[in-house]
RNA sequence: GCCCCCAUCGUCUAGAGGCCUAGGACACCGGCCUUUCAAGCCGGCAACAUGGAUUCGAAUUCCAUUGGGGGCGCCA
């Protein structure tokens, strides 16, 4: 493989949000295009009108940003085998489809869309595979004339040999040979003039001198039509990779059906581009036995579709929730400060003032870095950190089989001692608080449990010390008080656990 | 129904005839650490779909079967 010579597409159809399976694909093309130094093309395969989704584009193209994935050509950016926009393509689609007819290699066909569903429909019924009956396949040239005077709406549909075989030769799969009298004589042009995939791939990858198609499996099937056109065409055919498919739990095909499947919803969960990237390329593709964590570059340098696997693969989230973690604490904590800012201020309750202080929240990053696995989870680890009241079940503060009196006086305690101390730190804190458990007869987890949960209002959060000292002695003070407060509106009697 | 692809722990995978009493990772379960939760460390559970054939020897080759997936649109 001459390296200049490498030339992959990303061609998606801007029918909606592109799912992880499809950013796969882009995925896989564009480390292809990178390791070999080669050019990277997206190309929009707008040719369904009726289903183009506004605004699908961007959101496609930022997709592609946000995971860093830079294309050569395409949308923005431009190049030297544009328009990379098929709506904007459509004279060489209608060129090429008007030689295939003039060469005898495709035909006119006035069948309706209702006489095929009824085909479809009866095919059906006899068990009989669907496919177009090729009932215009023979009409003379005066029909012909006939028809088009009349103005009776036609395609074009390609006249697909009857015999032999065609085989190719796939990088992933090996030879996949399929019987020509197995494929029906399909579309190409519709009666929009506007071209199928098969015809408008063909002709853009030959237009766009892509020499390595890699595509999702699904597509392994009409190979076999997009070669005879290359042949029919007399285009250079380029290479074929079918890459395996992205399944949902179910083990069916991942699709909007499977709940978060948009790349755009995992940036909004607070997952790292970085994470994504890595995970994404180990579904389907690795380097050795042992490799995990892979950074981009790694990526680039070790990708070979020789190790792409041949199985169809199951979205694990478990493992990518695991993976974003280990991204998320190799982060600097400025940069992970940065990085939470916008969730919190997305998340937060409306009663807490925006923006939000970097340098507050520089003191409880080094906090939550490590409890993390998305960005998502930090508003509700932290949120007590913004709360001016905290609202919670006061028999939370019974820690460990600890009574109402022995709870009271621990908090009392505490709070005494607490406005007595003059230096607010991590180490005066300890240096007060260990021996009070020991003076009060408690242990440590249960005095602590008890801070804890009045400091915070939960069982679950960051180290206490540290905590408190974010907080600062007025709050811890006041919250101290407002668990004393909470404890004496619970009846005593109950609080025996 | 027809065509095509695929088949190692629950999941992602390593394995290209002897290195495999099958390795790693996630998840799960124990333990350690520990003021809770995490993180970290240590340990455990757990797979070559089945049947033939080739071979001195098969997870690895071949053939069936079974299972799964994909395709069969004036969608891509």
């Amino acid at each position: 493989m001459t390296a200049e010579k490498i030339r992959v597409r990303y061609a998606p159809s801007p029918t909606g949000f592109p799912h992880v399976g499809n950013i796969r694909t882009a995925l896989f093309n564009w480390l292809f295009a990178r390791h070999h130094k080669g050019r990277f093309i997206v190309r929009i395969e707008n040719t369904d009108v009726t289903r183009t989704v506004e605004g699908a584009v961007e959101v496609i193209l930022d997709g592609l940003r946000w995971l860093g994935i830079d294309w050569d050509e395409g949308p923005e950016v431009g190049g030297n085998y544009g328009p990379y926009f098929q709506s904007e393509r459509l004279k060489f689609y209608q060129e090429a489809a008007k030689r295939l007819v003039d060469q005898g290699d495709a035909y006119y066909c006035y069948c309706t869309p209702q006489r095929l569903d009824e085909m479809r429909a009866e095919q059906m019924r006899l068990k009989q595979p669907p496919g177009y009956d090729r009932q215009c396949r023979q009409i003379s040239a005066t029909s012909h004339i006939l028809k088009f005077v009349s103005g009776s709406r036609r395609v074009i549909r390609f006249r697909t040999p009857l015999e032999k075989k065609t085989t190719f030769k796939d990088i992933i799969r090996g030879e996949v040979t399929f019987e020509n009298a197995k494929i029906d004589d399909f579309i190409l042009l519709k009666s929009d003039g506007y071209p199928t995939y098969h015809l408008a791939s063909v002709v853009d990858d030959n237009l766009m001198k892509i020499s390595h198609v890699l595509r999702a499996e699904e597509w392994l099937s009409s190979t076999p039509r997009h070669l005879m056109l290359y042949k029919a065409l007399d285009y250079k055919t380029p290479q074929f990779a079918h890459l395996p498919i992205l399944l949902g739990t179910d083990r069916s095909k991942l699709s909007k059906r499977h709940g978060v499947a948009s790349i755009t919803e995992y940036q909004k969960k607070g997952y790292l581009p970085e994470a994504m990237i890595n995970f994404l390329a180990l579904l389907g593709w690795s380097l050795d036995d042992k490799t995990e964590i892979l950074s981009r570059k790694k990526l680039i340098e070790n990708f070979s579709l020789k190790r792409v696997s041949q199985t169809a693969a199951i979205f694990n989230k478990d493992k990518l929730d695991w993976m974003n973690g280990i991204y998320l604490r190799k982060l600097h904590s400025a940069d992970l400060s940065r990085q939470i800012i916008p969730f919190l201020e997305r998340d937060l309750p409306l009663g807490v003032k925006r923006p939000i202080s970097f340098e507050y929240i520089e003191k409880i990053t080094p906090l939550i870095q490590e409890r993390i696995k998305t960005l998502e989870e930090v508003t509700e680890l932290t949120d007590f950190f913004f709360a001016n009241e905290l609202d919670y079940q006061p028999d939370l503060l019974m820690v460990k089989k600890m009574n109402h009196q022995l709870v009271n006086k621990a908090l009392e305690t505490s709070l005494l001692k607490l406005r007595r101390l003059s230096a607010f730190d991590e180490k005066s804190l300890e240096a007060m608080l260990r021996p009070l458990a020991e003076e009060l007869e408690l242990k440590t987890g249960q005095l602590f449990g008890t801070l804890r949960v009045a400091v915070t209002g939960r069982t679950a959060a960051p180290p206490l010390f540290q905590t408190m000292v974010v907080l600062g002695k007025d709050r811890c003070i006041s919250r101290i008080k407002m668990a004393i407060a909470k404890l004496k509106e619970t009846p005593e009697e109950t609080n025996e656990n």
